[in-house]
DNA sequence: TCAAGTTGTTTGGCATGCCAAACAACTCTA
DNA sequence: TAGAGTTGTTTGGCATGCCAAACAACTTGA
């Protein structure tokens, strides 16, 4: 089993991932990214923002000129382009697939959307994309999902219907592990 | 917008759901658990894991007996349950579905399972379960995604085609918005 | 029985990431 | 041009969560 710990081995943190993003985001809406704009847009205070990232621009991914503007190196825009574009997949999922509220599906994926990795990411972009292909399968799928979706009341989670679901699945990748 | 650091306005953190959950695993494998058992579960010190089980036993989620055996109250036997209930159907959607293999599944799950929502595992659980239901719509789907997830190689993430995908989902969720 | 090993706790240290408060440097405006 | 406001930084503090090391209390074996 591998080191339950990696949540915190990221490349960046979940808020240095913040951090990229909102200059990303200011630099589109606005055309520039100062100190001020960024915590103002995280919700905290100049003093952590300067904190942060000055650790971000030793890391190469956040760059200031001699205006104090802000920008992002191409590492750093590569970062935030990710983290952005998962986030999206995940709202996506979520809503389209699992037919989460928008006010959920934001709060679930806020918290995920930079510890999934890349290859998971691009299968779910997949997923995605053929979902709203308006291919038949997918449409059918959907359609069928939703009446299954229907049955049995939202008791507390788990359900008893869920942990026996999820033993089965325990049982199988157990299974998987013995052979190795 | 809500407040983007709600990722440790958590119940339980990721640090404390995975001591009630190692309490719960030893429990059912060994019939017993104490500190040296968690923490070699683990993989931390005795040290950290008593540090942080005396703020579980405050909190009442952890119990120990006078020979120094742990246990779960209730509300700490539920909240493992349904971390580890989670895990198992985000590692069946992610293999299932997304043929995302075993061991990243493992990865991934491992850093989310403790941050998605009762009400999306509810969601995400019933899919599950129609996806494994046999259910014509649901082979059918997957047989398709499969077949569709085949198309382009495997770029660096995010690719082109995945942006516009996010710009999309960003336009729509940023429309619905606008209404409120 | 007594030395050796195991167990749980405490202590001080480190890293992350936030805050408030004090500061210096800038830009307006009256 | 002086006062007021804005900006970015620094400082000390707090909380979480990990470590190593030292410790006391136990079991266990020769």
């Amino acid at each position: 089993m591998h080191d339950w710990r990696e949540y915190d081995q990221n490349p960046v943190s979940h808020s240095a991932a913040h951090h990229l993003v909102a200059i990303a985001e200011l630099l589109v809406e606005f055309g520039y990214a100062r100190v001020s704009d960024v915590a103002r847009n995280l919700g905290i205070t100049r003093g952590s923002v300067s904190v942060t990232l000055k650790g971000l621009k030793a890391r190469g991914l956040v760059t200031e000129d001699e205006r104090r503007f802000l920008g992002l190196s191409e590492e750093g825009e590569r970062i935030a382009r990710g983290v952005m574009a998962k986030k999206q997949v995940l709202m996506g999922l979520l809503m389209d697939l699992l037919g989460v509220p928008e006010e959920l599906a934001d709060q679930d994926t806020c918290k995920i959307e930079h510890l999934v990795s890349d290859e998971t990411a691009e299968r779910a972009s997949r997923a995605l994309l053929f979902l709203r292909s308006g291919a038949k399968e997918a449409v059918a799928f959907v359609d069928a999902l939703q009446k299954f979706g229907r049955q049995g009341a939202p008791e507390s989670f788990p359900s008893k219907e869920v942990e026996a679901l999820a033993r089965e699945i325990a049982r199988e990748t157990e299974d998987s592990e013995e052979g190795k």
